[in-house]
DNA sequence: TTCTAATATAAGTCAATACTTATATAACGG
DNA sequence: CCGTTATATAAGTATTGACTTATATTAGAA
């Protein structure tokens, strides 16, 4: 399955976003999936082999439970893809340095602003 | 239609594609994606359709045409999605800035290789 | 007005995807 | 081995998205 396929549904989208910060156990996902869209263990295991077998997660065992985090290799194929149009709303690369070098100075330069005045 | 959903369809992709270095008229649209995928005006012209309404493409009429462009507006929604996860994979921008100093000194640093020896 | 060119939309069809229930598989303890 | 826990997979169903053919709409010229 293709990548964007992959990402097309919101369940989809959303075991991304949980396992993000943090591996997770299936059960886990199974409860905050099942919690938040209505549906049963079986649909959020279905989503989850999805996303092992396109490169979007990846599991380990642990005893009886499947630990899962995210892969980033579909995640970096959709990144990819979006990349060729980045440039119609990012700046170049050396006008991006030139942007951090010129924040530095700023700051470096910036006259040092004293607390007074009254309370509110 | 979710911007995800919209991308999930190869069809739309490569429209997008195409749109992405010119503007292009949805009769050579329809020539392009009917060469390389074998449908027909009605279905490009569906495909255009959800493109439009959906934040991907802008369409101007001249005459009979309609001419199409990118529009950036969902496809920046998508790397915003991806933005969350980029951390996975990319240095910090302050270590970008970095290395392109870095880049930078290099090449003012570098021995001048001469050219010689015979030729092959 | 009619005709032509260009393209959008309407209506119908069918295959695939996301769901469900049922059950198989993996793992452990007594 | 049996029973329990945890989770993956199988099989069936209904909805929907991408396709088609047909036709409506937009635009211009004679």
């Amino acid at each position: 399955m293709h990548v964007f396929e992959v990402l097309a549904d919101p369940v989809r989208r959303r075991i991304l976003e949980l396992l993000g910060p943090k591996e997770m156990a299936s059960g886990e996902v199974v409860e905050a999936i099942g919690a938040e869209f209505g549906i049963t263990q079986a649909a959020v295991s279905q989503h989850l082999k999805v996303l092992r077998e396109s490169g979007f997660a990846t599991v380990r065992a642990e005893a009886q439970r499947r630990l899962y985090s995210v892969d980033v290799t579909g995640l970096q194929a959709v990144d990819a893809w979006i990349g060729r149009f980045r440039t119609f709303w990012e700046p170049k690369l050396d006008a991006l340095a030139t942007e951090i070098a010129r924040g530095k100075r700023e700051r470096r330069n910036a006259p040092v602003i004293k607390r007074g005045g009254k309370r509110a």
